[in-house]
Order: structure tokens, then sequence, then C-alpha cells
DNA sequence: ACCTGAACACCGTTCAAGT
DNA sequence: ACCTGAACACCGTTCAAGT
């Protein structure tokens, strides 16, 4: 009785009704029974467009990086550059943490083609030597997409906006009560914890990186 | 009519067969169906010990970080003893995949607690001063648990070992193939790709990483 | 106190049957 | 060619019943 789709389904449709559940409801809202109700259709429609779940989760990345890497003007100086794709895909990352799973799961996808290529690009614009570049590059990339994950990790984790700083103040308050004798540094750490922002905290230990490739020059 | 199991079941003997399911079929092979016929028990008995599956997953992660950190000794140079740090968590990852998926799912693990610690402890040994040291902490630790885990998920979707040169020529190919106006920097990359080594090239990203830190001092 | 295993409420995926 | 939805083979987790 249910009323059929009048318009004809696309992976297209698919992956778009894919990325909206990942977004509202995280990685366990996206089921197949989910997806056929939000499409008005039944299971063997969305199978003969795509292959399977992770077909489909690989797409909706592939989506979201291609939007991210298109949208990153040229013009600028290369460290700055740099600096504005890696803050991009941070962002992305956080604002659809699923994809930082997807992309520590699956880090051969074509969509990454593009960040390595740019990034490879405008490290070879700072001159780092032919040996050294692509080392560089895939520790960099590496970096922003494990950094990124990581936080999209614990943003996931805090779904609420409110349990983060009541979150962040009480592991502060257990790392302040450790050992000083065995855990010096993460007990000076806790202190900073409160006031830290993750995005600087990225951004810093892109500078790092960026620094140590000077020195390869 | 199976037998009852003569020893008591403990969450140690629990987390040690959960271990070794995971390192031999990864993720997916840990069910409680398995662990049930591996431990002659039943459900009830393991959810006596254990919350549930991510607690269980936690505890083994947590196993096999606490076992990496009592191993390294002190003495070497600050500088070594970082790089040493670095590649045993790398090496501990790569043996065991599921521990970088798992840490990157809960980086607030108290197991992290150690590792923090120990990087924390020798940047400032490096001299590294107060206000850049927990960004440099921070960033390294990301680094190090970002690049294993894309490490570990490479091995595991890589699973047999013919497969592996197979299917890096496989990419390798694809790449030559690209439109050299559009992807200079992949097309020559794809020549250095069958003879990298991803160990060597998480090296070389940690002393990047390190001369960018000197550079702060 | 500790353990057993049938039962429940979910999954992803298949496939004969419809239009 | 494209779509439907019952059915299958799994999950994690619960809980009344046993020792």
């Amino acid at each position: 009785m249910t009323k059929r789709r009048a318009d004809g389904l696309s992976k297209a449709v698919i992956v778009k009704a894919a990325t909206g559940l990942l977004d509202e409801g995280g990685e366990a809202a996206l089921t197949f029974r989910a997806l056929t109700t939000r499409l008005s259709t039944g299971y063997g429609a969305i199978y003969h467009h795509i292959a399977n779940k992770s077909d489909l989760l690989a797409a909706a990345t592939d989506d979201i990086v291609e939007d991210v890497m298109t949208g990153v003007v040229g013009a600028a100086e290369p460290r700055e550059a740099l600096r504005t794709v890696a803050l991009r895909l941070f962002d992305a990352i956080d604002a659809h943490p699923w994809v930082g799973a997807q992309l520590s799961r699956e880090p051969w996808r074509p969509a990454l083609l593009e960040v390595y290529e740019r990034i490879g690009g405008l490290l070879d614009a700072l001159d780092v030597p032919g040996e050294a570049l692509f080392d560089a590059a895939g520790a960099l990339v590496n970096y922003v997409l494990g950094v990124a994950g990581q936080n999209a990790a614990n943003a996931r984790l805090l779904a609420g906006d409110a349990d983060r700083s009541a979150f962040l103040s009480g592991v502060a308050a257990r790392w302040a009560g450790l050992d000083p004798a065995r855990y010096p540094f993460v007990r000076k750490a806790a202190a900073r914890l409160a006031e830290h922002d993750d995005r600087e905290q990225f951004l810093a230990g892109v500078d790092i990186f960026l620094a140590g490739v000077a020195t390869l020059r």
C-alpha cells in the first residue's frame, strides 16, 4: 500500500539520502531499512544502483572530499595555501565525523588523489627536494586525516555541546589528581586542557610540520 | 551437554580470548558466539565480567598499548627515544590492526596516558618551550596514531602478502596513466610507490616533525 | 555467586515475483 | 529495466532458570 516513487532512483539520490542519515545520526543511523523508508522504495531498488553498504559509504565520502577540494582556490602563497587545505579538510571531517572514520578505513580512495596532488604540488612549490617530497606529502596527508579523524571521533563521543566542557573538566580533574612523580607532563597538561582549542592545536601541528619541511630545503 | 568450564572465568581470560579472535580474523571475527565457543561458556557468563562489546574492545586495546609502553626502556637520547616509542607503537598497531581503529575511535583511553606522558616528557627534554610543548605533544601523538592506524587499515585491506605488491602496482599503473597536466605530482609519485616502505616513510615523517620541533627551541 | 542457552530485536543481503 | 518486500543468515544483548 506504500506508494511507489514517481521519479527514478539513481546512485546520486541514494548517496544524498545516505549522507543525510549519516549526518543526522552517525554511522549507526545508516541502515538499509532507514534508507528504504526515506526513499520510499525497497531493498532491491537500492541494490540495483549500489553494490553494498561499504560501496555506499565510500561514495558518500568521495562526495564530501570532492566538495572540499573543488572549493579550494589557487592564488595564495604555498604555505598559506597548505594551511587552508588542511583546515578545510579538518572542518569538513568535523562537520561529517563519519568521513574521518571512512578515510582511515580506505585510504586509497580516488577522492584522495586530489588531496595528494594538491598537497604534493604545494610542497613542491616550497622547494622540498625530490627525495623528501614524497615522504613529506605522505606524512602531511596522514597527519591531516589522522588528526581530523581523531578529533571527529572525539566530537562524536561528546554529542551534546554542554557535555563537552563537563567531559573535559572531568578528564582534567582526573589528570590533575595523578601522581606527580609518575605523570609530571600529563599533570601539567591538565591545566591547559579546559582552555585548549582542537582546531588551533591542529593548526599548530601543521605549522610544526611545515617548519620541519623548511629545514629540508 | 557441552561441558562446563572447570576453572573460573575472569575479565583477563575473556580479553585474552578476544585478542586472539581479533588477531586471527580481524574485527569481524570478534562475536559473542565465537567467544562462547572458544571459552566453552555461555553469553551470560561473559556479560557477567564485561559490560558490552565496546568495553571488551577497549580492554583488549589497553592491554596492547600497556605492553608497548612497559617494554620501552629509558636511557637513550631523547630524539632517539622518541623515534623508538613511535616505531614501537607503529609496529604494535601493524601487528594488531584493530588496535589502530580502536584508538582512533576512543582517543581518551587511560592507556594513552602513558603514551602522552612519555612523548611529552621526551619533548620537554628536547627543550621545547612550555607554550608549544602541549601542541607539539598532541600533534606528535596524533601523527603516530593516525599514520599507524592508516597503515594498519592498508595492511588489513591487503590481507594476502602477494596481493600487496599486485595491488600497489595496480594503483601505480592507474596513477601513471593520469593526465600529466592535471596530476603532475601523483604521476611522479607513482614511480616511487612500488619501492616505498611504509615503516620508513612513517619514520621520515617523525623526523620532519622533530626537525620542526627543533626550530621552536 | 556464577553460569547456561533460548529468545528478542535488530542487522545486511538475496531473490522470486511483480510492473 | 527497474522495483517490491518476504525471507535468510547473521548480529549484540537480555533474562528466567539452573548449579
